[in-house]
DNA sequence: CTGAAAGCGCTAACAA
DNA sequence: TTGTTAGCGCTTTCAG
């Protein structure tokens, strides 16, 4: 903790700290021997720039913080990965924030931004409306948000397109011969969800599959909640060849009730989920199940934010609508 | 972004910059009028104090990194929640630094404490060796070690018991009449596992049973590690009743090797694990195993970490020694 | 109890 | 090509 500072370069090297400044920063503007010889001294007396000083003086932290509901959920853990890969390979550090699922929390987060803490802010939660995030981006801050689509044109989005992914399940549930397809869908609350449902019913008239209200339950997205769901619809119908879960924990859940029931997957039901969790390929048999580019949301968002705080505002393209891929396995399919 | 600063509430209250500062920071020195007329500005204003210009003055970013080998490993997900709401609740932030498993980015991360980024540093990796460490913590920079025991007396850490851990598990097979039991390490470089495997050998000891080499055999903590390790002491030996494995990939792994071999678990082969991951109980019979306090080591050392920053150096216990617990499921007790 | 003034360490005009 | 100078926004002596 010597604490050299870039004044005790200068004065060694015989130059004025804008000089010292100039090579530490690449400036064209040093002579050849003058840089050699500072960057002598600077290794000399192992000169480590002060971070503090220099932030404050250009007013950049060089620092993104990324709000989640809660880090535990591996869901997050992928879209942080891509966050902190991209962020760190364009020379920005990550913050994380764990909002613990509290809707408080995510807007005291929202400091961070404002106290100059940070550059900017990644939202990967569901509390904020667009119109209390809008009126943020609108004064100037810079906000990026993940998981669902928002439309203010000052904040980047990326988002898995939720509808396609629906439309992916129910065609192949369909080719299959399956025409009594259920839905068990998360929290009605949320976008994913809902979107889900959407894709869902656009794709069964696409597939000229007449729609059956009394095949779609709610469920939370827990697999409480989908063991829940399809003992009610089970104990409604019988008729139903094929689940589609808006998430992989609700199809555990459809597991559970399965074996109680002594109903066998898949000969008698087929069951479909999504995010591709790593649960779906321990329990037999594999659950099938559509993965979302997680990675890819997060490093995609942090990229444009980045570009954009760095003066780009108006590049083009602003709301990244990424594919989920069909990952197909036992539980969907006979002969495989 | 209007960027109210302290000047313009200074002026708008008629005082100076420093009582407002004082107000801000709750100084007793304050006359009460005063205090009030300030806070009124500020609440009029909406002043928000910049955070650089504080951090700059104050010498403290108010900032903790945790460097981690992968921000995908669940593992490092409940450390990281450990670390970050103690930080946050006091007041601090976190930073997340993911090293790729890559032994040049745990270094290049140390940048941060240097450069003034973070206040310090938390390593949740094994690459770098005590004697780095030391060096950087005797020149005066906070570092604290989660996963493995440190001696540098200025290194607060925090690890899980690994000589009782293996203790328990040991005691619990031979309380069940195993006699035979087998070990499965992870890599031999990991402190974790050399640690395990001499609480192993010592509770065989303790617990009368003699120590037999050849039911000793190398994994290497993956999954796939953990199967090869089983076929190879399998084609050696038949007569051992028990398996531990030194982690819960592993045993996933024995559970592979079982299927193909026909051996049914608990009946014919007992299994314990360590880290009581989520797919224990989604494996049929589910997985005991030995559950870390991973919560613990992460808000515990953030605790330490941030008190011995705030000058109580002298503080008494630098090594937090924290105990496993013994998860019975139905892999290891044929009565449960 | 309050204010003036001096920086924390750095960069960027502006001059030279 | 280089140096001088003036801050970035805040806190904290030191006087009063």
């Amino acid at each position: 903790m010597k604490d050299i500072k870039i004044i005790d370069v200068a004065k060694q090297a015989d130059v004025s700290p804008a000089t010292v400044s100039r090579v530490l920063n690449g400036s064209k503007l040093v002579n050849v021997k003058t840089r050699q010889r500072v960057m002598q001294v600077i290794r000399e007396l192992e000169y480590i720039p002060n971070n503090m000083g220099k932030q404050l003086r250009c007013r950049k932290a060089m620092t993104l913080a990324v709000v989640v509901s809660d880090v535990l959920a591996s869901y997050y853990a992928e879209i942080i990965k891509g966050i902190e890969n991209m962020a760190n390979s364009l020379n920005y550090r990550v913050l994380i924030c764990d909002a613990q699922n509290q809707r408080q929390k995510e807007l005291e987060f929202l400091s961070l931004l404002i106290n100059h803490t940070v550059d900017a802010l990644i939202m990967v939660t569901p509390s904020l409306s667009d119109e209390e995030l809008s009126s943020y981006a609108d004064d100037g801050y810079h906000l990026g948000v993940i998981g669902r689509k928002v439309e203010n044109p000052r904040i980047p989005c990326s988002f898995t397109d939720n509808i396609s992914l629906a439309r992916d399940v129910v065609f192949h549930l369909a080719e299959q011969g399956h025409r009594k397809i259920a839905f068990l869908s998360g929290y009605m609350s949320a976008t994913d969800s809902i979107k889900r449902l959407e894709g869902f019913i656009k794709a069964l008239e696409e597939a000229g599959i007449p729609l059956e209200q009394s095949l779609i339950e709610n469920g939370d997205f827990s697999e409480i909640g989908g063991y829940g769901a399809f003992k009610r619809l089970r104990s409604q119908r019988q008729d139903f060849t094929a689940v589609f879960t808006a998430n992989d924990e609700m199809a555990l859940g459809v597991y559970k009730a399965c074996a109680e029931l002594g109903i066998s997957i898949p000969e008698q039901l087929v069951v479909v989920g999504v995010d591709n969790i790593r649960l779906t390929n321990y329990v037999v048999p594999r659950i099938s199940s559509m993965e979302q580019p997680l990675y890819m949301l997060g490093s995609v968002l942090a990229e444009k934010l980045i570009d954009q705080m760095n003066g780009n505002r108006l590049a083009d393209k602003r709301q990244f609508k990424l594919e989920a891929e069909l990952i197909v396995k036992e539980s969907s399919c006979m002969q495989i």
